[in-house]
DNA sequence: AGCACGCCGACT
DNA sequence: GTCGGCGTGCTC
């Protein structure tokens, strides 16, 4: 059909499957339609004298609907009609007498223009331009493919998180021209770091370097560098694109960037904005007129132009986790984008995870680090303190505190602040060597034992073998223990060991955000550490919620301890200016002595190391596939059809743990009252590519042949013991 | 997922 | 001869 103007006849016949069919279908649409001769649709409609057809993404995140359809142009629609523009068309209809009819009006976005079309049917009109703004611009659209492919998803799941919905006010109103470009900013803080310097220095000329940066402890420090980063890539005249884990953090970027470039050049893209400014300011973005986002982890798709970095902050922290499916990461999205868009990549924090660790290691990024002496002179100094080590101080005791921690305490309490560090509630202890604390694992899988309840089998989380006798690896040990959770009543009771301090607390629904730079006990559940106002930072931190956060039974429980604990110990003053943090926790264990080092990158290499050997992510990559026990089975069965890798390993399934009740359900987990099981898949480095696709190819199979109930896959599941 | 089409049994 | 059950397949 060269024409998509739906009145030729053509193109339902040009490809009818038998004659019969096609004369029937002939005679019919003679028969019925002549009479019919002022239909009030589309059929009279002029229909655009160029480029006459859309190709169209619809709204529906079916992965089984993963493909354009066309459309008809309208004449009318002509000229507003262009890729990039939200429309609404029906979707779903049936033929009936000739004319099309019922299927719901639905969104979607034309993503091209076209002289013909490959569908051998009547192509329908678009039922309406919603409007001219050409959001999904194929840049975007380009990375969305990339996020849909990467995490097995459907790209209209990866646009409904890219383009924000749309808001008509703020479409209407034209973004105010940006201003001139802003000065190259000097190096600041980032002379601390001895290739620092030269980070910036490829920055201000347009390269594309790529750094792992871990930063100095000290509560101000890192916003300012990456702010400062930031504007370098704004002098060259590119765009400059920073994600955050939390709206505070944000918006410490955010003014220390006003600081250096003053209004205008950046918008800061967080949620608590309210939809209606952060449309406008997404719209800014989007047509240019601001060339620098500060954000939240939906910030990692703001289609920033002439992208010359991309920079994430404390990638460890699960926020940058999206859980709208696909549940892509934004530090995954930003490389993405680094390599596609050829621009600069910052990976920043002040721990280091192993993806980060992975990124050095491959090559793809060179270390942005202090040197140890520099490191000395800012960390505070960090002791430990066995757990249970109360001493003879009957106020260490009642505050249920080791005596290091009450006399540490104490004496700071005399310069400042005070931090106390406690565990938040719902951590599950694993199981672990009760002489030497080796997490227990599989001898077949390395996956996490668990005990289905007292006095059964030990069963292994991830391939549900059962081990019935135990025996630690390590030290030959046969007993477990599983660790207990930390008691949120030390909070409580450090009001009796220090009756004259004032207490405050930080956490779950009630978050600081600063506390004055007074003497003052300060007790926060980790990540709710309020920053204690002015540059002095805390005058000591008791971190006592050491084995809560080790025994997790997760992958990552000893990295997230001491992200945990280098957050926390990093709003502690410096050892020269009687900065202390005393940990209670085992001394020997590695994220202990990584904190008190102070060496979260070496950390992260060795649990690299490790995770090569066990072949766990991210040195392996990993596809979770949760549902009925018929929905997981026939998945992977239609996976194997569909070109899983050759070296896929499958793990598992084994049944999976009820949810608690009134916890909000992510997507995977079971409904209620359902008994859903999880397979874990595991391919080499490399064949990432190719795991997704063939889950995806099984998932569209399995939907539209309606083959049994529906799995969920995840690709990259946090939470893998 | 919706929703229409179509090929079989109870009813006028 | 017609209405309507829900199994099957498509959605421009």
């Amino acid at each position: 059909m060269s024409r998509g103007d739906g009145n030729g006849e053509g193109g339902s016949q040009r490809h009818a499957p038998e004659q019969l069919a096609l004369i029937r279908e002939t005679v019919r649409e003679r028969k019925e339609r002549q009479p019919r001769a002022k239909p009030r649709t589309w059929r009279g409609a002029e229909m655009a004298e160029r480029l006459p057809v859309a190709r169209v993404l619809v709204d529906k995140g079916l992965v089984h609907l993963d493909r354009y359809f066309d459309y008809a142009v309208p004449a009318a629609m002509d000229e507003e009609a262009q890729p990039g523009v939200r429309v609404r068309v029906r979707f779903g209809a049936g033929e009936r007498e000739g004319r099309r009819e019922g299927g719901g009006l639905i969104n979607g976005f034309i993503v091209e223009r076209r002289a013909d079309t490959d569908f051998t049917g009547r192509l329908a009109p678009i039922a309406q331009v919603l409007s001219p703004e050409p959001v999904l611009t194929p840049q975007l659209l380009q990375l969305c493919r990339a996020v849909a492919d990467r995490y097995a998803g459907s790209l209209a799941d990866v646009v409904q998180l890219a383009v924000p919905p749309r808001r008509a006010k703020a479409e209407k109103q034209p973004s105010q021209r940006r201003p001139a470009k802003p000065p190259v900013p000097e190096p600041g803080g980032w002379e601390r770091y001895p290739d620092g310097p030269a980070f910036l220095r490829a920055l201000a000329e347009k390269a594309a370097p790529r750094a792992v940066w871990t930063a100095l402890p000290g509560p101000g420090g890192w916003a300012d560098e990456l702010a400062r980063a930031m504007a370098t890539t704004l002098a060259t005249g590119r765009g400059a694109l920073a994600v955050l884990p939390d709206g505070k953090s944000a918006a410490r970027v955010d003014a220390a960037l006003t600081a250096l470039v003053g209004e205008g050049q950046h918008v800061l893209l967080t949620a608590d904005a309210g939809p209606e400014p952060r449309y406008r300011r997404w719209l800014a973005v989007s047509r240019g007129a601001v060339r620098a986002v500060v954000g939240t982890r939906a910030a990692m798709f703001a289609p920033v132009r002439r992208l010359g970095l991309a920079a994430i902050w404390e990638d460890g922290d699960s926020s940058h986790s999206e859980e709208r499916a696909p549940q892509p990461h934004a530090r995954e999205v930003l490389l993405q984008r680094a390599v596609t868009e050829q621009a600069a990549f910052l990976l920043g924090a002040h721990s280091c995870t192993v993806e980060a660790a992975q990124l050095v290691e491959s090559g793809f990024a060179r270390p942005l680090a202090a040197d140890r002496d520099t490191v000395r002179a800012v960390m505070p100094r960090v002791r430990t303190a066995a757990e249970g080590d109360e001493g003879r101080d009957p106020a260490a005791r009642s505050a249920r505190l080791p005596s290091l921690a009450w006399r540490t305490a104490r004496e700071a309490l005399v310069r400042g602040p005070v931090l106390v560090q406690v565990p938040r509630r719902g951590y599950v202890p694993r199981l672990v060597c009760e002489r030497c604390r080796e997490p227990a694992r599989c001898t077949h899988c390395s996956g996490p034992l668990e005990a289905a309840g007292e006095g059964t089998a030990l069963r292994c989380g991830w391939c549900a073998r059962e081990v019935p006798q135990w025996r630690c690896p390590m030290c030959s040990g046969t007993r477990l223990r599983g660790s207990v959770i930390g008691a949120r009543r030390t909070a409580e009771e450090l009001g009796r060991a220090f009756p004259s301090v004032p207490i405050r607390t930080s956490g779950g629904a009630h978050v600081l955000e600063s506390v004055p730079d007074r003497p003052a006990l300060v007790v926060a559940t980790p990540g709710a550490e309020p920053v204690p106002e002015g540059e002095a930072g805390y005058a000591a931190a008791l971190l006592l919620d050491g084995w809560a956060l080790l025994s997790r039974p997760d992958l990552r429980s000893g990295e997230e301890a001491l992200r945990r604990w280098l957050g926390a110990a990093s709003l502690v003053r410096p050892q020269g200016e009687g900065g202390s943090v005393v940990v209670v926790a085992e001394e020997s264990m590695r994220p202990v002595q990584a904190l008190v080092r102070w060496d979260p990158a070496g950390h992260a290499l060795r649990e690299l190391a490790d995770r090569a050997e066990l072949g766990f992510p991210p040195v392996s990559r990993m596809a979770a596939v949760t549902g009925s026990p018929e929905a997981v089975a026939g998945l992977l069965a239609a996976a194997g059809d569909a070109g899983l890798p050759e070296e896929a390993q499958v793990l598992g399934p084994v049944p999976l743990p009820v949810p608690e009740p009134g916890r909000p359900r992510n997507p995977g987990d079971p409904p209620p009252g359902e008994l859903w099981e999880r397979a874990l898949v595991r391919v080499p480095r490399g064949s990432g590519a190719a795991l997704a696709a063939a889950l995806k190819t099984a998932q569209v199979g399995r939907l539209t042949r309606r083959e049994g109930p529906i799995a969920h896959v995840r690709i990259d599941p946090l939470d893998i013991g």
